[in-house]
DNA sequence: TTCATTCTGGAGTGATCGATACATTCTTCG
DNA sequence: CGAAGAATGTATCGATCACTCCAGAATGAA
């Protein structure tokens, strides 16, 4: 009875063309252009069935938000092992390289949260603070990955303000490439990598001088 | 008769009350999330005298951005006289601060912006096109000023490259502001202008390369 | 077949949307 | 004053909003 439950119906497939519909919308026009009636149009389902399938279009979004990051750290993990003779900024590079990919290979899931992100309505929406939980994740996980890159050499504020930086210049550059297609995004990343090497350089020149001063 | 035109009625204060009030509404909901009820009750006005000001919803915003980016635009032009003797670094570092203090003394025009250049609904808003627009001329101003730092080190492409670098990175950390207001905008700005420096390290060392290859 | 459950179809709720009509008040100028 | 235009107040339009009700089709278990 509970292991044969799984393709009762269409239930499952209705959920997730119910996602997709609401995907592409909110991708294009934002929570509050996001009408259910669209919703149902798109998805050439009834608004019964979306209020069966989601409690309400708050909770609908939020799932889509939740789909979109999962698919979209699938993508990340999916990464090709390091080349071996790489020197540290070829890794370093590859590594920005890998998330600038990401970014472009799920366009709706950043778009639709920063468009949520800059929204200050009174009655803070669950879709919101999804997002917003989705991507302290992934801050944490640049942290991680940065500390690694740079153990020794930069503290951990300095590594997480790098982390903040570099995570907020790729949203930038998504914007930008979002506005205006013939911006060369992989040019960009591939620039970037070198702006965050950089002020990695000031940091641990910094570090060296205040070493000095404590002797 | 066209001279003492001035201060006729309340006309003048009432379409700044409205633009004020659009504009808050705005920063908080979006385009689709500002509605003129809301515009209404916030600017105490009716709804016709909206409409007596301004042609519909779409020119409102459109003149909520115009009127923003003017008053980003002094906020920016107001800038003091460099110091003498200033580094070049110290110099660029400058201008890098008073971009983000501009940022932030204004952060409706940005975050609204933003917001509508994230939309994609089909039926381009004159609001969205009003902001890219002005958002094309702060580039330009960019530009025009790395061209004159980096003068005679980076060709053309390698300053658009890092005006865009530059413009995307400083969007990133607003919204990371706005996110999160423990955010250290300004430490960040500081930390982004060594970036900056950096990435234009290595577009010089490349253009180096290239030259001695012309050879 | 019978029964329970899952899911859909379609009509319909009151509230709110952007926008308008039009009378009325306010201000300035002759 | 009185005419003309600037601006507001009231009241309302049809369309669309998020959401609900409920009958019944589809499906799996017994």
């Amino acid at each position: 009875m509970s292991a044969a439950r799984r393709k009762r119906a269409h239930g499952e497939e209705s959920r997730q063309r119910i996602l997709d519909a609401a995907a592409s919308i909110a991708g294009e026009r934002g929570y509050e252009g996001t009408s259910i009636a669209l919703v149902s149009e798109r998805s050439r389902l009834p608004a019964s069935s979306i209020y069966w399938h989601f409690d309400d279009k708050d909770q609908l979004i939020a799932a889509v938000i939740e789909r979109s990051f999962h698919r979209w750290l699938e993508g990340m993990r999916a990464w090709s092992p390091p080349r071996p003779g790489a020197t540290r900024e070829e890794l370093f590079t590859t590594g920005v390289r890998r998330t600038a990919k990401a970014l472009t290979d799920a366009p709706d899931f950043l778009r639709l949260g920063l468009m949520l992100a800059l929204e200050r309505r009174p009655e803070e929406a669950t879709a919101r603070t999804m997002f917003l939980q989705v991507r302290e994740q992934a801050y944490k996980q640049i942290v991680a990955s940065y500390e690694v890159f740079f153990e020794g050499e930069i503290d951990a504020k300095g590594v997480r303000s790098l982390a903040l930086l570099a995570m907020a210049a790729a949203d930038g550059l998504f914007i930008a490439h979002e506005v205006d297609e013939d911006v060369d995004l992989a040019g960009s990343f591939e620039l970037l990598a070198a702006a965050i090497l950089g002020a990695a350089e000031k940091l641990r020149s910094r570090r060296r001088r205040s070493r000095k001063e404590k002797k």
